[in-house]
DNA sequence: CGGCTGAGTTGACAACTTGAACTCAGCATC
DNA sequence: GATGCTGAGTTCAAGTTGTCAACTCAGCCG
């Protein structure tokens, strides 16, 4: 019998990068984690096209990362804007991991542009200290070092062939 | 004056995007982190056609996330592998966040196929539980909520005006 | 009515991806 | 020493996706 692997097609890396691995997508969502809400918004923080917008902002919404919700300025006729859900705010360690990684091997001279801080909104606990992201074990264990670090097949695992 | 907010395009995110937002790149990179060395290995896992590997493969190795080796196998010429660097493990936050989010939101019936877990090497310390990422301030304070993080300025960066 | 605005749509063109066929160097075999 | 095999690519046509600019469309405002 040949050594077989777990089906590295049948993975939720693959799955997730399905749905918010192109392109604009993450940018789309950092935005909104930032705040961004309405079509124009996107559109002019990021520079994407407009028809590109429509179709990411659609796939987005079909994903279950964005809802869109009507509003209506007053002296306007009603609008839809985009939030994001419980799902697309999940994204946001990765976000934060995409930042850091970009921090430390992508150096701008000035440093970062960017701090993510803890903030609570009742000021009463403001810690302000810089989020990190970090591996941690269910026993609680922390700064893991790659070697021991191993993935292994779950309940819903297929496998394959070694090439 | 108008309200600025921090120029979304200088920003570690959008940096690290340009470096690993490409369709294939984060699977090479959890390819690699799952052990593959060699073109014939990535091509056979992902399925990708050999030109893109090619030019993906170059790219990373250009971008400092794999490192280009010469082997020789006994009876063959001398070929190159592809391993990750430093820089390129350091993704490894990235690809679990990516993971957690498709089990959680993009689930298969049978469930997870892969589960991440902390087992160093020597076994002696083997706690072999599930590993996961996690947002942790420098106080240690951890479960933050959305509503507890904010974005700051850092040293680097630029403003534009609000849309 | 005629112009303004935000939110799109359309269409021509450029860039990227795919898959299949081909190359190429060295080893092994005849 | 010709032939074939193998892993690691390269080349090329066809298909898909992204970009940019121009256009539409609905309602408000004067």
């Amino acid at each position: 019998m040949r050594t077989r692997r777990i089906d590295p097609v049948n993975c939720s890396v693959a799955r997730s990068l399905a749905v918010v691995g192109e392109r604009w997508s993450l940018l789309i969502v950092r935005e909104a984690l930032d705040g961004a809400r309405r079509f124009g918004e996107f559109h002019a923080r990021l520079g994407i096209a407009k028809n590109l917008l429509t179709t990411r902002l659609d796939s987005l919404v079909a994903a279950g990362v964005l809802r869109r919700v009507p509003y209506q300025e007053p002296g306007s006729r009603q609008r839809f804007a985009y939030e994001l859900t419980e799902q697309g705010e999940a994204l946001r360690p990765t976000l934060v991991a995409l930042l850091e990684w970009g921090d430390k091997y992508l150096p701008t001279p000035e440093g970062p542009s960017v701090i993510v801080r803890h903030r609570p909104a009742d000021d009463e606990a403001a810690c302000d200290e810089p989020v990190r992201v970090v591996l941690q074990c269910a026993a609680g264990h922390t700064h893991l070092h790659p070697e021991d670090i191993c993935r292994t097949p779950g309940p819903g695992a297929r496998f394959v062939d070694a090439p």
